[in-house]
Formats: structure tokens, sequence, C-alpha cells
DNA sequence: GCCAGGATCGTC
DNA sequence: ACGATCCTGGCA
């Protein structure tokens, strides 16, 4: 069953916790790629040094350099409707798929970063290689998830809640202070790459 | 216009 | 450890 507006408009956390396990659906060119999500990351609210809506990034600078961030053309989706699409361009090569989460009005979205493929029994790992795979770019940018013909989210029937729900801090954003350390990734045990198994031992 | 930098990835 | 590659947005 396809996931509603309420679902998304909660917590932000939540909802990244409780995607886990839940179908992300790409409709393209009359095929359903379907892949279960493994992991995900919380953006969250106006101060998340991490997120692209954070307004106090404006006054922040990063190594001598004002950032692009809190409300601007790109990232008016943060701010906006839960269960829309928010995808953007990274490096100029990869794009990154997010779902917008909680009222209009606060910034908050969840990024997908691992999908299992049942049918294949491989992952996806990296929110670049799975808008590759699932042919997500920006063209689905802004797109209603609720809605759409070409992308949604489903909960599975069967096998609703995963066993083992692990958390740790998000990826790829040391420039963030005191955000960087927040647990706001969540990940299944599936599917993880090696690199990051030995970290989680690490700190274990 | 200019230009530095990025919620990544593949290769070295 | 590094380079690819282009969109973004602050500043001039």
């Amino acid at each position: 069953m396809r996931l509603k507006k309420k679902f998304f408009e909660q917590n932000t956390l939540r909802v990244a916790r409780e995607l886990l396990g839940k179908t992300l659906v790409r409709k393209w060119r009359g095929k359903e790629l379907r892949g279960v999500i493994t992991e995900t990351e919380a953006y969250r609210g106006f101060s998340d040094k991490a997120s692209h809506a954070c307004l106090s990034g404006r006054q922040a600078y990063l190594s001598g350099r004002q950032v692009s961030r809190g409300i601007t053309p790109r990232t008016a989706l943060m701010f906006g409707e839960a269960g829309r699409a928010y995808v953007y361009l990274i490096y100029g090569i990869h794009h990154c798929l997010n779902i917008v989460t909680e009222k209009n009005g606060y910034p908050a979205a969840v990024l997908i970063r691992s999908i299992w493929l049942s049918d294949s029994q491989m992952t996806i790992n990296g929110p670049g290689r799975i808008c590759k795979f699932l042919h997500i770019d920006k063209t689905l940018n802004g797109e209603d998830i609720i809605k759409s013909r070409k992308l949604w989210i489903e909960s599975n029937l069967a096998a609703q809640r995963p066993n083992k729900i692990l958390r740790g801090p998000r990826i790829g954003i040391d420039y963030a202070g005191e955000w960087k350390d927040k647990p706001w990734r969540f990940y299944l045990a599936i599917g993880q790459p090696n690199r990051i198994k030995r970290k989680n031992k690490m700190l274990s």
C-alpha cells in the first residue's frame, strides 16, 4: 500500500527510521523498478548545519567563503509540503533523492542512501548509484510521491518492521560542526559496504 | 558574469 | 587520496 502524506508529515527522524523496510518504486518506460529501503538520513530544521536548508549557514563561513544555504530556489522544496521528492545534483555528476517531511514551513527531508533489490538479491549502495539505477534526475524534482505515477513508496503487508535498526552519524558532512555527530543516519545490517561495517565494529 | 564548493563515486 | 563535472548562489 502506498504511503500517504500523513506518514511524511511526522518527525523526520521517525520518518527516516520507519522508511527502512519500505519499498521505493520507480516506474520507468513501463517497468516498475523496486527496491527495499535499507539506509536513510534525516536532515532537519532551521539550524541543522548539514542541511541545505540551514538558515545560519548563510552567515557561516566554510573555508573563508559563504555557502549556499537557507531558503533559495533550489531548497525551497524542503520548506514546503511533505511527500515531495527533492532531487539535486551533487559534484556535477550524481543525483540524490530526498523525500520532504514535516509541516509546510518547516525545512526537513530524508535522504535515501541504500536500497535492496530482492529480485536480484543485491544492494544499490549510495544516493548517486540509486538515482542512476532508478533513472531519477531533476525531472523528478518536486514530484508528489503521494500521487505520482512515476515514483512512490509502498509499505509491505508482510514483513512489516525490520528486526534490527542501526543508527549513526551522517555521511559526508564533516563541515557541519556540532551537527556532524548527530546519529541521524538509520540503516539495516543488510547491504552495508564493508568499510562501513568495519567502522561500526571499531565503534562498538 | 565569475567562481568556489558540494548530503558522491570510481579509480589509483 | 584524488579527480570528475556542473549546478548553485553570493558577490561584483
